[in-house]
DNA sequence: TAAATATTTTAGATTAGCCTAAAAAAAAAT
DNA sequence: ATTTTTTTTTAGGCTAATCTAAAATATTTA
C-alpha cells in the first residue's frame, strides 16, 4: 500500500518522464512537489525499496513496471473525478484540478468502476486529456500546439499543455473552450503572435506562449 | 484548519456525547477509535488549544459550539456522499460506510454544496440517519425500536442503531431493508424474540438483540 | 474510611514527512 | 586538467500521531 504522499511522487515522477520514457532529476520533483531536494532524496530511497522506482544515487530515477501501474491508476481516478465533477457536478474546467487532487487518493477497489460507469466510460477529461483504463492503457492525444499551425488551418481545441487556473480564465475570457473551433488566420511575424478566429465568428490576437499551450486536431 | 485525525476525533466525541449533550471519557474514544488511551490525552490537549473542546483533565470533554459545528459539517458530507453512492453509483448500504469515512474529509467550500443540489437536497442518508443542513441543523428521527413496539403494531423500517456489515447482510438476507413495512405478530415472553411480518408477507422470528437495532416510524 | 481497582495522564520512543546546513559527487567553465 | 558551480545526498532536527510503561487521580469495594 502506498501512502498519500507516496502517490503524489509517482504521479509527478510520471509526469516529469514523459509517460515514463526519461530519467527524472531530484531537482525536477522538488520543484513540482514543492518541496526540498533533501526531502526527495529520502522520499527517493523509500520508493525504491518498496520497488516502484529504479533509482542509482546521483542518476535520477524511473518507474519500475510495478511503480508505472500505480502512477498510472491514481492518474485514472483524477480524471474521472474531473470529468465528474464537471459532467455532474456543474463545475468549471478551471474550478476543478485541486478537487481532484484530493479524491484521486480515495481507496476503493469498486469506486471507480462504478464511477467510470455512471459516466459513460469517457475516454477524455474535461481538459482533453485521455482516461486510462483498468489496464492503464490509454490513446495518445493526435493533436499539434496552435502555434505550430500554418495559416488557414482550422481544427477543434483538444486540450491544453498549461492549466494553471489564471490561463484558463484567460480562455474563457476570449471564449476558447475544449471543442472550440480555431481558424488561424494570420500569424504576426514581428513577435509571432497569432490572429485566430474562434467558432467561425469573432477574432482574436493571442500571443506565441498562449498559442504554444492550446493543442488542436491535426 | 483540522486534519485529517482532529476531524475523525470531533466526529466520535460528537457521536458518543449523544448529540453533544454528555460527557465523554478518554476510554470510550479510545475504544471506537481503536487507539490507546494515552493517545486520546494527546489529542485531548491539542483540541483543547484549537478551542474545539472544552476539557478539564480527569474529567471528561464535551465539544465547544466551534466543535460541534465542525463535526456537524463532517457528518453532513459523510451522509451526502452515502446517498450517491447507493443512489447514483448502485452500492448496496452496507457497502458505503468505508468510502464514505474517506469521502467525508475532502475539503472544499463549494463541492458539498454542488453535491447536495446534484443529489436533490436529500433528508436521510441511505441508513435512515438524517442530514444536517449547512448550518448543522437536522430534523430529529421520529422513530421508536423495534423491541419496544407492541403487537400488532405496524411501521415502516427508518433506521439502525447497528450499522456492521454482518447485521447489514443479515438484513438483506431476511429481507428487512430501509424502508420494508414491518408488523409485530407475536412477542415471545421466553428469550423476548420478535415474530414480524414484512411487507405484508413472508413472516420472521428476530431476537430482540436484533430488534433493538431496528427503528421503525412511530 | 482505607484498600483495591479502574481510569487517565505523563514520560519517553517511534515513524512518516518535512526542514536546514554541510558534505559529496557530477557537470560546466576556464 | 584544474577550478568553479550545480546537483544530490547525508546528518541532524522538528512536528503529528501513534505506542508502551509508569505515575497520578478517581472510583468502587470492603
Ligand atoms: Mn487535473
Ligand atoms: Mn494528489
Ligand atoms: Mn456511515
Ligand atoms: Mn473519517
Amino acid at each position: 500500500m502506498l501512502t498519500f504522499t507516496e502517490e503524489n511522487y509517482l504521479k509527478a515522477i510520471y509526469h516529469l518522464s514523459d509517460h515514463g520514457r526519461n530519467d527524472v532529476s531530484t531537482n525536477a520533483i522538488s520543484e513540482v512537489l514543492k518541496t526540498k531536494p533533501a526531502s526527495v532524496s529520502d522520499m527517493l530511497r523509500k520508493l525504491a525499496d518498496k520497488n516502484v522506482i529504479n533509482y542509482i544515487k546521483y542518476q535520477g530515477v524511473t518507474l519500475t513496471h510495478k511503480g508505472k501501474k500505480e502512477a498510472l491508476q491514481i492518474i485514472r481516478k483524477h480524471r474521472l473525478w474531473e470529468v465528474f465533477l464537471v459532467e455532474k457536478l456543474k463545475f468549471n474546467w478551471d474550478e476543478v484540478h485541486e478537487i481532484a487532487e484530493q479524491l484521486e487518493h480515495i481507496q476503493s477497489k469498486f469506486l471507480i468502476k462504478r464511477l467510470d460507469e455512471f459516466l459513460g466510460y469517457p475516454q477524455h477529461d474535461p481538459h482533453g486529456d485521455p482516461i486510462p483504463n483498468e489496464n492503464g492503457e490509454m490513446i495518445p492525444k493526435k493533436q499539434i500546439s496552435l502555434s505550430e499551425a500554418p495559416v488557414q488551418k482550422q481544427g477543434i481545441v483538444m486540450g491544453l499543455k498549461e492549466t494553471s487556473p489564471l490561463f484558463l480564465q484567460y480562455l474563457d475570457k476570449i471564449n476558447i473552450y475544449l471543442g472550440a473551433k480555431v481558424k488561424v488566420v494570420d500569424r504576426i511575424e514581428f513577435d509571432s503572435s497569432i490572429e485566430i478566429q474562434i467558432d467561425g465568428k469573432k477574432t482574436a490576437i493571442v500571443s506565441n506562449e498562449v498559442a504554444k499551450n492550446i493543442l488542436i486536431t491535426e
